[in-house]
DNA sequence: TGGACATACATCGTCTATTGATGTATTGTC
DNA sequence: GACAATACATCAATAGACGATGTATGTCCA
């Protein structure tokens, strides 16, 4: 399928994040979530497959999120995952840590003569 | 020295841009962007000296950055950098990319229920 | 019939960047 | 005399994303 955009490191450390908060909306399996970041997002962001399943498996060992296998009368089988208390949480905590982060950027770059206005 | 609060993972691929910026409104020695950097972030962002020297290195090895070591009457000498050309091109690049994904960011965070809004 | 592509899971090696520790040396402060 | 700040630098360990690869089914088209 197509590649969305390169923002090289950036998507560092916020996987997890994107993968609750669309999780939040609903339970998705797996290929959807990756599918429903790139739509949401416009195509801007995007996971490739080795970025998306370790991150859903460890996701599921921290008791964030929680699957279970859904058969289709055609078709692969499915690993459908869901938000646990704990993953609302998270999905909170994380929301607030990355604006607070966001906006710390923004003060620092806003500081600097070559930079537009955000 | 003090430390920063921790935000994870998420500095990630923006530590050149954060040089990039700080060093635009004029030029500064090594020690001094670290401390640049936690001032107009309010400390919510602090780069360890792991990070700094490996990244200024690396920054003049693309030349986007030039350097000079200026002997002080006392204390220890320092390196002082300034942005080239092509310095002040990487940082407005790299600030409409980081921007990109910061809007991205939010539209996937705003898509969500729990998502208080920012 | 065969090719291409989308769905759908998963793993693995590589690469890159951050972290934290460690090191040297000077200066100022309590 | 000890500690902290200034100021440079390196290095091993770690973590996370990327791209390739693999398996399998289903669809669409020529």
């Amino acid at each position: 399928m197509r590649r969305a955009s390169e923002h090289g490191e950036l998507l560092k450390g916020n996987t997890p994040t994107l993968i609750l908060s669309v999780l939040a909306a609903g339970m998705l399996h797996g290929y959807a979530i990756a599918r429903e970041i790139e739509r949401r997002s416009a195509d801007v962001l995007s996971l490739g497959e080795g970025s998306l399943y370790p991150a859903l498996r460890s996701l599921e060992a921290e008791g964030l999120v929680s699957s279970s296998w859904e058969i289709q009368p055609s078709g692969p089988a499915r690993k459908v995952y869901s938000l646990t208390e704990g993953g609302h949480a998270a999905l909170a905590r994380r929301t607030r840590s990355w604006r607070e982060f966001a906006r710390a950027m923004e003060t620092v770059l806003g500081g600097s003569p070559d930079a537009q206005p955000a």
